[in-house]
DNA sequence: TTGTATGCGTTATCAG
DNA sequence: CTGATAACGCATACAA
């Protein structure tokens, strides 16, 4: 059995008080007294009963993390950011991955708020049109006052506290780049999920609605046939960009949703031995790992993970330590997204 | 404030003993009042305080994970699988990414012992000889009895629990499935951390050892100049192939240490004009999502990182449950390679 | 089967 | 500046 502060402190020779107060330095302890204890606790090796402190405290020191995993490199590089940070705050992170599973959303919140974290950091599960699959359960969040801050999701229906990419504007700039090349014909390779607003419905996908505006802005009309949508994979990427390449007049430049899909539309042009950059531009989304190590460099938005971790951290941080009126203040971060050229894009091919 | 065990047990009109023993459902307890707190639990939302319960059982209910991070895809799926397991245990997961900061190994141990973990789940520092950096630590953790499982690590110098791959089979597997193609001169490209091995020191390198082995087996001499160390990443192997190259006689085949450096090594050979696996057989080592996904897919030996996972969590359960003598029976689990023939390797080229 | 009383290891309030 | 002592919210031995 772990020594117990009664004990130690007899073995120091001070009251147990003595000691409590030394370890979270209050002001009224001699600076002696507590230079004593703390080499003894080096010593004994006697650290503090975090459950025993944090119920009297009614803090824990932990975070608990709620997302849908970590296979894909985006999501584990936000985590791994999110991590970072919260050691930044002496913060321990309990992590709850869903594996998009609907009840153990439901469950690994109960279980976390049973553990008595300090807060909470989720990415709630998203149907097809990008609506909450459990709107309630942040809801009841929201109204209990648990400390909570959404990471990469945007609650439309109510208000609490988020750090999103701006997902709309990395489209647009996308777009503008292209344009700027002298591309008019754009087209745009996205994923079921947001393939459906395309019909005139409010948006899911603010990628898309960027894309228009960034054509919108360029007086280049909106043509649903360069709009493809495929599964998320490099693989429905492949086949994404084979499709683009039967429309007539083919395009000479496409925005993809994703690096992922990006890679896939490169396999793909390299088979279809079209040229890319000289006969056709790419740009993709996130910059991750596989932008820069693709055959050619891939040029893309990047999407800050890092600091959309370090930020959503310190939201939820102040969030915890906020008294009064300021627990009410909901703030939206919206990161903005970065163009990164490389060697996927380039003026339009004029032929020979 | 959330309801306390106390009041909800007044609600209900019982005593909070009652209301305990029909939470951990002790057998002495009707039938139906066991049926009428639960069903008034969730009416009210009452849930036990986590900490005070661990305060009084000596369970936190949580087990700390402690390893460098997850930005390599490898390590994002083992602790996807670690956490996975996790949950069929109902164990929740703190996590901690040292990110290869010596001082934090220490430190985020003895932050997870404060808040009372059960049970140890890690992967300690290892320097370039494969030798713990924080032996010391690990050392200390078994004498006191911390529960601890190490993940991917064999503490060679004591008797820890541990979880492996069996990466000289592997290797040794990799080379015997070359060897039945036909060939005789076959490479391997590893990282600065396997290299110093060569020289005949006690090698920290399994697969080098597996490679040799295999060679070995076959009757083959061993040939160091068809041994190349570079960096762990895509451009490591992709010089790491054009130094092989260089080599005469050239070897008709490349066994590699990873599947990131064989993707490098494809690269390496189609700028080269090298076809594979028709001039050059490859195969990689890890089966990672890049294997099958690749140009030309690769060849290679699944690590099985999800039942590494799922062991590591068995032992640590069982021993965290473990009485008296169970409790110092030592455990090493050593997983076994498994050979998957893609399209990156085929018999030996025979000219034209 | 249920209720009462005690202790788990801290922090915090109050005296001294 | 330091030492008793009362919570904190629960599980459990003991009584009823």
């Amino acid at each position: 059995m772990r020594l117990t502060m009664e004990e130690f402190a007899r073995l120091v020779g001070v009251s147990r008080a003595t000691v409590s107060r030394a370890i979270n330095n209050h002001p009224r302890v001699a600076p002696e007294t507590k230079e004593k204890i703390r080499a003894a606790m080096e010593q004994y090796q006697y650290w503090p009963n975090g459950l025993a402190r944090g119920l009297v405290t009614k803090r824990s020191g932990m975070v608990g993390i709620v997302t849908a995993g970590i296979s894909a490199p985006y999501h584990a590089a936000l985590v791994q950011a999110i991590a970072n940070e919260l050691y930044e705050w002496s913060y321990m992170a309990i992590f709850a991955f869903t594996g998009g599973i609907f009840d153990r959303e439901r469950e690994f919140v109960r279980m976390l708020k049973e553990r008595r974290v300090d807060g909470l950091l989720v990415s709630p599960m998203v149907n097809e049109r990008r609506e909450f699959e459990n709107a309630e359960l942040v809801n009841q969040l929201r109204v209990e006052g648990t400390p909570i801050v959404l990471v990469d999701r945007y609650f439309r229906d109510s208000t609490v506290d988020c750090v999103i990419h701006d997902l709309y504007g990395a489209a647009r700039q996308a777009v503008e780049h292209l344009v700027s090349l002298g591309h008019r014909r754009i087209g745009y390779i996205c994923t079921a999920l947001s393939r459906r607003s395309i019909d005139g419905r409010l948006t899911g996908d603010d990628r898309l609605e960027g894309y228009r505006g960034g054509l919108a802005d360029a007086g280049i009309p909106f043509d649903e046939n360069l709009v493809v949508d495929t599964r998320h994979s490099i693989d429905g990427g492949y086949e994404g960009a084979r499709r683009l390449l039967e429309v007539n007049p083919r395009p000479t430049a496409i925005f993809c949703y994703s690096d992922l899909l990006a890679i896939g539309v490169l396999h793909s042009l390299h088979d279809a031995g079209v040229k890319v950059p000289e006969e056709m531009s790419i740009v993709g989304c996130d910059d991750s790992d596989m932008a820069a190590r693709a055959e050619i460099p891939l040029t893309t938005m990047r999407l800050a993970k890092e600091d959309m971790g370090r930020q959503a951290v310190r939201m939820l941080v102040e969030k915890i330590n906020a008294e009064g009126a300021d627990k009410e203040k909901i703030r939206h971060i919206v990161l903005p997204a970065e163009l990164v050229m490389r060697e996927s894009t380039a003026g339009v091919y004029s032929g020979g």
